[in-house]
DNA sequence: TTACACTTTGACGCTGCGTAAAGGTCAAAC
DNA sequence: GTTTGACCTTTACGCAGCGTCAAAGTGTAA
């Protein structure tokens, strides 16, 4: 039995163009070139084209399945085992990836809806008021009232993203901020990626960074007893803490 | 704080071209250019990588992300909940696979150690003279010497891999004959499938092909106490089911 | 001034084909 | 004999997300 490309290609399930190409890569030559050029398989290479298709099911690369094919030597039964190694890694890595788009997901839906732009929209004027109501007054006089006022359109023009990647970035402060906690060292890796993480989150509100303000609203953490609160609400001390990993965080 | 691309890249643990690609599709702009047509980010540029290079840890495309991003209408709830989709289906699809993979590595350990070069050369000879002592002589007064030498030579003469995939016909003819047997039905799809395995399965040893003799061969399965118990050994009547597929098969 | 590290744009390469484009071939129908 | 229409051929761009030259300009320290 002889067979041209589209009946090869009909018989085993697969397109032309992927015999064609099969044979530009030396996978699987055809048995002959008729006077018109035509490629002519026999049941040789029907049969190589099921152990092709066979190896390909299971995920392997074209290159690894020709040099499994065309070398007699090769170690099959090896290449197969490497290849469920790499799959299995493979899924170990998909595993953690579904945990941590569930984890955003969940994160996500505890915070704000995102896409309910009305109330969103009124979310950020609530915050801001929320703000002056609590925080104003001290504020305003230790930066300023520009400074506030500038803050506060910075907050009143953010977008739904911008929004939502503060909420993150809150987050991911008070997380590893906990974790830093645990370890007592206000100099350790952790506390001074959480003073970072800090001094981004800040970067949300003010227009302009230094050193010295920095210092100066860590200070006011332990100070103030609303902050304090808030930072020390699962584990006491924690404000002190912060403001001791932004004190070294800010002298280097 | 300003950054260069290095700076950046080194900040954020990505390369300066991942960098210039970020720009070049539009998924990150540098805050200005400088004099000399450097790209100068800022602190708002970081802030959104670090969100570019969360979606991009959670697998999502490029396109994806950038959709996400510069749309604040975007709904990233329902990106992360079609994209969680995605990950699991990948992942049903990826167990599929491995169980296959073991699947494969299982058959060919119960076969013979294919990259055990010294055994395998010794085997076919092996399997010849076992053929000839068995099935010789019948085999050859019904075909004549000159089919059953051109059918020796065409074993000794196999590559590994060749037989291998002998090896796996053989076991695929099996399974599908005992399946097609249980319908009971040799013009059904299955024993179809069996009868066309079976003919693959000849034409490693028959340098041609023809209905008749492929009739006969069947018959004989019947006829011989042998080959009847071979094909008989799970399921009493096989050897009958198959020859019925066949003749089917030969009459299309 | 020289060396050296850094920047730019431009372009090819990787995998496994899909999808034209531009042109020959073959069998059957007119 | 010719005209369809279904085949076949080679050539080549496109896809995602960069890696990796190459050629040429820029910044800075010795």
């Amino acid at each position: 039995m002889e067979y041209t490309v589209q009946k090869l290609g009909q018989l085993a399930g697969i397109s032309t163009r992927t015999l064609r190409y099969y044979d530009e890569i030396g996978l699987l030559k055809p048995a002959r070139i008729n006077s018109s050029g035509y490629r002519i398989y026999g049941q040789q290479e029907v049969n190589r084209l099921q152990q092709i298709l066979f190896y390909r099911e299971l995920g392997l690369h074209l290159e690894k399945i020709r040099d499994i094919m065309n070398d007699p030597n090769f170690d099959s039964t090896k290449a197969l085992k490497d290849h469920r190694e790499n799959l299995l890694n493979k899924k170990e890595q998909l595993d953690l990836l579904i945990v941590n788009v569930e984890k955003s997901i969940a994160a996500q839906e505890r915070g704000i809806t995102m896409n309910d732009q009305e109330k969103f929209e009124g979310f950020n004027e609530k915050l801001i008021e929320e703000n002056e109501k609590v925080y104003g007054k001290e504020i305003r006089e230790k930066y300023g009232e520009d400074a506030v006022n500038r803050s506060n359109d910075k907050l009143k023009s953010m977008t739904v993203q911008e929004h939502e990647e503060l909420t993150r970035l809150g987050d991911e402060l008070y997380e590893t901020l906990g974790e830093a906690f645990k370890t007592g060292d206000p100099a350790g890796v952790l506390a001074q990626k959480a003073a970072e993480l800090h001094k981004q989150w800040l970067c949300f509100y003010w227009d302009s960074y230094s050193r010295e303000a920095h210092r100066g609203l860590a200070q006011l953490y332990v100070d103030d007893e609303r902050f304090k609160q808030h930072y020390d609400k699962s584990q006491p001390g924690t404000a002190e803490f912060l403001r001791d990993a932004i004190h070294v965080y800010t002298s280097n």
